[in-house]
DNA sequence: CGTAATGAAATTTTT
DNA sequence: TTTCATTACG
């Protein structure tokens, strides 16, 4: 083979690159090329004539999708393979088929917290009380049906168990509420497609043949209702070819089955395998770390990883006496190597098993100078302005989603209360009407105060005149939305830090619809953005650009890599996380979860524990990760750091005299306040990445000169010669056709393009 | 109706 | 300790 294509692959790579035709498995441990592989495959498979349409790729992140694209548009440019998360694919074959499975096509997606909310509604209607279970263990109950591709009548619980009997009730309900709406959730959007492929033949192979080859990644993390699709998508035609690793399967309280992957060989009995076992990113020590580890886990298929790069330094373990101390050696670490500049920020990671522990390291970065990226829970579009604003597109687009309807009915507060809705609620379930319908009957309702029924029928005014809008560019629907319903006005009136950030974060919502509009043009593509934006999630984002220590859980530095990577806080409890210990499969997982971090470190890897730890205010001595006896270990270099308060040392230098910084030293942490910083590379960290990401800095590379349309910005206070002063209600359009819309105090509503326009910033 | 105060709960979270 | 959700007041 003198196919360019195939140039640069080892034997292995290869072969799974050149396989064609039936079933694939690519068994492909850490680091061992596995991307290359897939978008070579892809690449392979177009070269050889097949239409792009008659591929898709699935992944499981948008990021991992972002990243196959690109790289497959490297070898094959211009080709329009579809490459999404099994969710977004979903979706779309969802709004195809709305009708089949009793949704809209213009269905909402709900997240976690609507979904959340949804139950919670679905509870009250019902006037049920699931006694001391919490909406989370019933959520949780309908999630795993779901999961497991059980549908509402069919689902029969456990005889004896109490919240089985609880989710046999509520579930049809919730499932009922979810339908009325038109909208689903996570689950549903796998639940409802994989229904739709059993329960329509015709639509199943219609669709099977359309997509001739298929390729999974990560399926390790396959639940029953994407092996469901994925299957039901390659009967007739069976080019399916998986990619994963059981070792790296840390979702299964997220419904993933490892038996998907154990049994692929079972399933289809033909397939080829391919075994990737080199790696290309680790110190032949880390990778037998690594190895040794992952061999205690019994529930597994072996292999044998090796590496032909440097035997590496030895794999340290250090034990501090608190977490402060923990965090104060991670970053003196860091800030040595910064100072000396062997390593950039950048080259650093620091991983934890749970968000609660970034703080203590968080501010021992911060008082360093250290720059840092923290990759959070809290993600952007979870924010409540956000989801505030967004509850207004969406139920522009779905005006019969009663949850966004509940959600910003009274948001601004317009005095529209709990009795109001009260009765809204009840109007709308007898008459068996959108809430919204019953919004614009408020003068029927019973029992509806004079006052209330007059905000109600504000309310449907100012939907109705923003309905108007639908079809208008996002960024334009936003503006008006934020000014009409005077949401951004409530929150300028407002003095508390914390609206003023709201502010801040809606600036980068418009943002975000900016883009969106300039990136898909035309009209009524609302929907669309609805999507992306639930969609997509915080890690998509991460930013391996910056220049800064990376700061994340275990779980989310899946698939990523670092130079040097700390794994803080290897203690019982934590990871193994005390919520595993229970059962083996568990604490398997949890191992896996550690072989992924560990896997994750190129060249240095750096273990460490705290004797005592602070734990919801509660300073414990803690015992020992059992991981850390499951290390080889003639390839760890342990130490202990014993040193008093306050001290910050390198680490390469012998511990100093402790003779009165013995004992209760630690007690009392000393702290360092944290120092602003004088080198420039070493700014004080900013608080977070946001999820939309700034094209200011191009743009005003660009044309900077040109008194920008950028200066203007939603909610700004402007002046025009003819008309006098007025206030930009809304954005849209891009570059030299950027448009506002103002509000005049005396002349009315107006539209200019700036670019044209006499218009001047006020202040 | 809206805000302040109290109390219970507290992993991980691809979408 | 912190965060939330519900409850009690003004």
């Amino acid at each position: 083979m003198d196919d360019p294509l195939f140039d640069q692959l080892t034997d292995a790579q290869r072969e799974a690159v050149a396989h064609v035709d039936g079933p694939l498995l690519i068994l492909a441990g850490p680091g061992s090329g596995k991307t290359r592989v897939v978008t070579h495959r892809i690449a392979h498979l177009l070269q050889l004539g097949t239409p792009a349409t008659r591929i898709l790729a699935l992944t499981f992140t948008n990021k991992a999708a972002q990243e196959m694209k690109s790289r497959v548009e490297l070898l094959a440019p211009g080709k329009p393979v579809w490459m999404s998360t099994f969710h977004r694919f979903c979706a779309r074959m969802l709004r195809e088929y709305a009708s089949l499975v009793g949704l809209d096509p213009n269905f909402t997606i709900y997240d976690a917290s609507d979904s959340h909310n949804a139950l919670k509604h679905t509870i009250e209607d019902m006037e049920f009380d699931p006694g001391h279970f919490s909406l989370q263990q019933i959520a949780g109950g309908i999630s795993w049906a779901k999961n497991n591709l059980i549908r509402p009548a069919e689902y029969e619980p456990r005889p004896g168990s109490v919240l089985g009997a609880i989710v046999h009730r509520v579930y049809p309900k919730y499932e009922a509420k979810l339908l009325q709406s038109s909208a689903v959730d996570f689950d549903d959007l796998l639940l409802h497609v994989a229904a739709l492929l059993k329960d329509n033949p015709e639509v199943r192979g219609m669709l099977d043949a359309r997509y001739r080859y298929i390729m999974v990644d990560e399926y390790q993390d396959t639940n029953l209702a994407q092996y469901a699709i994925v299957r039901a998508l390659s009967i007739d035609v069976p080019n399916l070819a998986v990619t994963g690793d059981p070792d790296q399967s840390i979702y299964g309280w997220r419904g993933a089955s490892l038996r998907n992957i154990l049994e692929f060989e079972h399933d289809y009995p033909d397939v080829h395998v391919v075994r990737l076992e080199q790696n290309y990113r680790s110190t032949k020590r880390i990778l037998r770390v690594a190895d040794y580890l992952i061999a205690h886990n019994r529930r597994r298929k072996e292999k044998t990883l090796f590496t032909e790069n440097d035997e590496g330094q030895p794999v340290r373990l250090r034990i501090y006496p608190t977490q402060q101390h923990e965090a104060e050696g991670i970053a003196t670490r860091i800030a040595s190597e910064i100072l000396a500049g062997r390593r950039r920020p950048r080259d650093f990671a620091i991983f934890y098993r749970v968000n609660a522990l970034s703080r203590a390291i968080e501010t021992s970065l911060a008082s360093h100078g250290i720059p840092y990226q923290m990759v959070r829970g809290v993600e952007f579009f979870q924010r409540k302005e956000i989801k505030d604003v967004i509850g207004y597109l969406t139920l522009l687009a779905n005006p019969r989603d009663d949850e966004a309807f509940l959600r910003i009915i009274n948001t601004p507060v317009r005095g529209i209360g709990r009795s109001t809705l009260e009765r809204l609620r009840a109007y709308a379930a007898t008459k068996r009407k959108p809430l919204l319908e019953a919004a614009r009957e408020s003068g029927l309702v019973a029992d509806l105060p004079k006052k209330a029924a007059v905000s109600v029928a504000r309310f449907v005014a100012l939907y109705d005149r923003l309905s108007l809008l639908a079809a208008e560019p996002v960024e334009e629907i936003l503006g008006h939305v934020l000014a009409e319903s005077s949401y951004q006005e409530t929150l300028e009136r407002s003095d508390s830090e914390d609206d003023q950030e709201r502010l801040a974060n809606i600036e980068e919502l418009l943002t975000a619809a900016r883009e969106f509009d300039e990136r898909t043009p035309g009209e009524g593509h609302l929907e669309e953005f609805l999507e992306d934006v639930c969609l997509v999630n915080e890690t998509d984002t991460w930013d391996a650009v910056s220049d800064r220590v990376t700061l994340m859980t275990l779980h989310a530095s899946k698939g990523l890599e670092f130079p040097v990577v700390f794994i803080a806080a290897m203690e019982e409890g934590l990871i193994p996380h005390e919520r595993s210990r229970e059962k083996p499969d568990q604490l398997e997982e949890e191992r896996r979860l550690l072989f992924v971090g560990i896997t994750r470190a190129e060249e240095e890897l750096e273990l460490s524990q705290a004797s005592y730890r602070e734990f919801r205010g509660q300073r414990k001595m803690t015992v020992p990760s059992q991981f850390l006896m499951q290390l080889p270990p003639e390839e760890i270099e342990k130490s202990q750091a014993n040193w008093g308060p306050g001290v910050v040392r390198h680490y390469d230098e012998p511990v100093p005299d402790e003779s009165h910084h013995q004992g209760e030293a630690w007690e009392e942490p000393e702290w360092r306040e944290p120092s602003p910083v004088s080198a420039p590379a070493a700014a004080a960290p900013t608080a977070a990445p946001l999820a939309v990401r700034l094209t200011t800095a191009a743009e005003l590379a660009g044309d900077a000169a040109s008194a920008s349309p950028d200066i203007f910005h939603q909610g700004m206070v402007v002046r025009h010669p003819e008309y006098g002063l007025g206030k930009i209600i809304a954005l849209g359009g891009s570059q030299g056709q950027r448009k506002a819309t103002v509000a005049f105090a005396t002349a009315g509503q107006r539209t200019f393009v700036l670019n044209k326009s006499p218009l001047k910033p006020v202040k």
